[in-house]
DNA sequence: CGTGATTACGTTTATCGTAATTATA
DNA sequence: TATAATTACGATAAACGTAATCACG
């Protein structure tokens, strides 16, 4: 039993049982195809394939189950240049991070300076796109791992760990009514003008579902894809600002109160994302080691593998 | 990547780095294991070896990591020969079950009706054994799993899952005083002879530790290994016999009374036992889901690769 | 006849062992 | 000098493509 035959034997059903089509994708001839595949048959001593007239039709329940034995060792074959990649690199190598901008911005530095700082040779990329774009990037491997929050719907593809809770705080400048109230009501945030993200935010639909689900219509005076431009307009009395409790830094933002409306809104959950059936690099569990120090290497592995 | 080249990989490791020992393992020349250990540290593009003057010595980080996937990979396309033979045998095939006489006798036959009506083409053969026996023909590849209690120690080649309690009764004939007491103690049963299993039988050491923790010197009157001979004589009145529950038939062993025990000895577990990274055939698949129908099909399959 | 699988056959390439070589203790 | 790894080289086998053939629509 060769790799070349297993090989053989998954492209042909990636082919739809057509030899010269899965041939090309070899980089085989035809007969070589079906050479590899009589050998395999043969060796085996079972039949694979179900052939009608002469042409293959399907696979036989013996070829069903050794082409998914087939595909789950080829693809772990697969990672083996990929270990030795990451070797060869030695504290070098890279890792490509994608994510949105609000979380560059403001969840990713403080975790990015320590992971620097302890692999100064690793070229680290912060690759911002909105929750779908960063999940393709990660299919296609152009990233390693995307950190979003986002309705990111289940995907065969991804394995995807929750790391933290993103809950809304409204942002109102110093001496604003809102902040002398002990615990403001949605009510209380309808009678101000509403500063907050755009509506292809997933934290703008979620604040919006909530407001409509109280039948409120709040008045949204501003909207924005970045948190610094909402707060420089709550600062300056504008409205006030309901952005993710992140955004927020109380020594830097001064002039602004933070309020919390974690009783009002839902939560949403950061996620990290990883491809399935890749390879964890060494700095790819370094870096989630910092960022998520809650999850444990052998769960991400088994989700990973699963 | 070719698998001879992992196969010399792991086979160099397994030969403590000696070549030509490796080479002798591998049915090839010393030189060909030489020329596959630099093809495949050439191709990946870093060193698997430590080398010390012109020995090999250790392996690199990186050959350690590539061993460990080369291992599973290889382990993983090893049971694609099993897939074929367990399909090309369809309805027919083997099974080899090893056991200990008790549970051979007591414990299987209601299973082994139902297994041989519903697979009838399939050759089942009950091997007999004690604890470590049964344990090392599951390990050899000689019998496909074994039933068995006993104090089997962690097994890093061994899935070991718990299936049924085995407590002890205590068989007494029709009138004898035992029988009128609502609930017999340890003082009890030493005032009578007592007939039980060989010393060498865990269920033997089990009841003794009772005894002895209560400060009993229990009256051993005669023991043997096999309950039927100890249903005789307890049913000829020479003392009450200790045995496990299922050797006990409230229809056949008309002769006997039976005493609950379980609230005065220890219960065993009987296990069932698979050797690791096997290929599970669809017959020893159907024989665990009637022998042990709680037992989940994917939680074994897990426990088997972990 | 066109598409797709198989057979036949010859060339190329890779595989692998023997023997010679180098290196170390 | 014995043991172990590497290099050199030639014989053998396998891998693979081209071309011819077969099978079906």
């Amino acid at each position: 039993m060769t790799l070349r035959q297993l090989r053989c034997l998954c492209e042909v059903i990636d082919a739809r049982f057509n030899l010269s089509l899965a041939a090309r994708a070899l980089h085989l001839s035809q007969p070589g195809v079906s050479r590899y595949l009589k050998m395999l048959e043969s060796e085996l001593g079972v039949p694979l394939f179900v052939k009608a007239k002469n042409r293959f039709t399907r696979l036989t329940p013996a070829g069903q189950a050794i082409a998914d034995v087939a595909r789950r060792t080829l693809r772990e074959l697969e990672t083996i240049p990929a270990v030795a990649r990451d070797h060869r690199e030695g504290d070098a190598g890279s890792l490509v991070i994608a994510t949105n901008p609000g979380h560059a911005r403001y969840s990713l530095p403080a975790v990015m300076e320590r992971f620097i700082k302890r692999h100064p040779r690793v070229r680290v990329r912060i690759r911002q796109g909105d929750s779908s774009q960063v999940s393709e990037w990660v299919q296609g491997g152009e990233a390693e791992l995307f950190i979003s929050t986002g309705p990111t719907e289940p995907n065969p593809e991804l394995a995807l760990f929750p790391c933290q809770a993103i809950h809304p705080v409204v942002l109102a400048p110093a001496r604003h009514p809102l902040t002398l109230k002990r615990r403001v009501t949605l009510h209380d945030l309808c009678a101000c003008p509403i500063i907050t993200y755009d509506t292809e935010f997933a934290f703008h639909r979620n604040i919006m579902r909530t407001f409509h689900g109280a039948r409120l219509r709040p008045d949204i005076l501003l909207s924005a894809s970045d948190a610094e431009i909402m707060k420089i307009y709550a600062r300056a009395g504008l409205g006030i600002a309901i952005v993710a409790h992140s955004a927020y830094d109380k020594t830097l933002d001064r002039g602004l109160r933070a309020i919390d409306a974690s009783h009002l809104f839902n939560s949403t959950v950061l996620h990290v994302g990883l491809r399935r059936n890749v390879y964890l690099t060494r700095h790819l569990i370094a870096f989630l080691q910092l960022f998520a120090p809650h999850l444990k290497l052998e769960d991400v592995r088994r989700a990973i593998a699963g």
